[in-house]
DNA sequence: ATGAATTCCGAGCTAATAGGTAGGAATTAA
DNA sequence: TTAATTCCTACCTATTAGCTCGGAATTCAT
């Protein structure tokens, strides 16, 4: 049970945009170098967001990607799931899912659907904005700290 | 970011012995039986919960399992974690895990802490107990309902 | 116009994991 | 003694994760 690297990288990167939001294109170049990820893999799953339309792509020389809308009007929950897929924890909770009644009532499907309510809960408050701020306030400790 | 079937078919085998609680040692064919899952399946996943004495064995004929705690006292996430390990979405919040600190201060990392925090808060207050009652309100509803 | 920097696209590759099955030994109630 | 059960170890197959590679298309800078 664990986040694979397409939806982990696939926010950090996104996180990187954020930061250069305002500043015109960025690069998977940079991203890659700044984040220590693979260049080619990068490209792969910015694809997904493209398609998605959450980045605007710049093609040629100086091109890169930017933000099609506000870091604060995107949240990690956006992002996360075009990546991955919904975050349920069993196929059984999905939308999609034809019934799953089984004997048993299956009192077990109860759990997961409280698992993936929580699990949204998190991940559709928090917006790129806010991990922007985040690490500003980072910063801004550790500075004090030296 | 599914749980794998280790995790859910173990939470069901559960289930039914709480179920089956203070009436002697269940079988796993009888759950097999009960939940229509492979009973050579079955016996892998017990092994480790037997292993961590959430249950007891009873061997030979007219053997089998039985919760070695009340049900009120073996919570989902005792259950869960045994199977699938810690519920954590990136290792980097693991316990043992050494450190990922990064140039970035990694502002993903309070995300994923976020996220297990919050899924830890579910399954570690719901009991065996709280299934089984769900089950009865249920079947008492469905009853109703005729 | 040319070259360098980029995005875009599709295919392929390897190691690990999921989700089991199979065979047989040990134990015990009837 | 036999049937029912747990216990143990090994094995198997299909899928997925996590990438790499090659090259076409596009665009900026000179």
């Amino acid at each position: 049970m664990i986040l694979s690297t397409k939806g982990r990288y696939g926010l950090k990167m996104m996180y990187e945009f954020a930061l250069n939001y305002g500043k015109g294109p960025m690069s998977l170049k940079e991203v890659s170098q700044k984040q220590q990820l693979s260049e080619t893999y990068l490209e792969q799953i910015i694809a997904h967001l493209r398609k998605a339309g959450l980045v605007t792509s710049i093609r040629g020389a100086q091109g890169g990607y930017e933000l099609s809308k506000k870091p604060e009007d995107i949240t990690v929950g956006e992002v996360i799931k075009i990546l991955e897929g919904p975050l349920a924890p069993s196929d059984c909770v999905l939308d999609d899912e034809p019934d799953c009644s089984r004997a048993d009532y299956c009192v077990t499907r109860v759990i997961w659907e409280k698992i993936m309510d929580s699990i949204n809960n998190v991940i559709d408050s928090i917006t790129l904005n806010d991990m922007v701020n985040d690490y500003y306030k980072l910063k801004q400790k550790k500075e004090g700290e030296r």
